[in-house]
DNA sequence: CAAAGTGTGTACTATATATGACACATGACT
DNA sequence: AGTCATGTGTCATATATAGTACACACTTTG
């Protein structure tokens, strides 16, 4: 069950095809830790990076730190500090829409984002 | 900023009036933690505790779970893995109504609830 | 006034989290 | 053939998390 390892070794050893930048080593040198941190975290040696290191991994690699950081099993902190601010609501909200169809949900942001309130 | 503690603290003390049963010592011992413990606790002396002492806590003391999350800085794990299972969908949304008002969501909700997927 | 109950101070601890440092073997260029 | 880069194994560690255990002083209360 090392879904983020092997996902994070998968993106990198894709974008390296074409760009010998994407070694682990110089990835580890840009996103700020030691090459051997790196390549535990990618083969499941060690549990995923802190929220902050997973960010800067996600950008490095063009993947979207909300996905990444699901497959690290967290929620980036912004988003838990909205929900703190009115727990009521959204975790009423949240748990409503937990079964609710991609699509369904997709409306409610598109609802939302196109004014009404 | 010891909001957590000295709303726990209240609550309790509130409960206790008419209920000699909510003593620190009691409630600590209803919840299965040592009475110090709680004690440190309700006056902010350690951080707050975990999310299932914090849960137990509350049921307690009949506080909503999620309200005396937030408090204690925290997002109840089940939401939290909603939220993972389908990231991006989620953060846009939760990012989307970071500023709407109560109702707007409120009406969200509803909407979900009532219906129409 | 004795017994029981109340909250609290001090000291300790176990487990988890999030890495760093260094050395090493293998493979790829030059 | 030699240099350089690549990934990895081993060991160590700092900080945070989530409490326990015990003793003590004060206050009800029977």
């Amino acid at each position: 069950m090392t879904q983020f390892g092997d996902n994070v070794r998968a993106v990198r050893e894709q974008l390296r095809q074409d760009d010998r930048r994407f070694s682990l080593r110089q990835v580890a040198f840009r996103i700020g830790v030691e090459p051997a941190y790196l390549s535990k975290v990618e083969r499941g040696d060690v549990a995923p990076p802190s929220e902050a290191t997973t960010v800067r991994l996600a950008r490095e690699l063009g993947e979207d730190p909300d996905v990444l950081l699901a497959m690290a099993g967290k929620v980036s902190g912004d988003l838990q500090q909205i929900i703190r601010k009115r727990p009521r609501l959204f975790a009423d909200l949240i748990r409503q829409l937990r079964e609710a169809p991609d699509d369904a949900i997709l409306r409610v942001v598109r609802e939302v984002r196109d004014g009404e309130w």
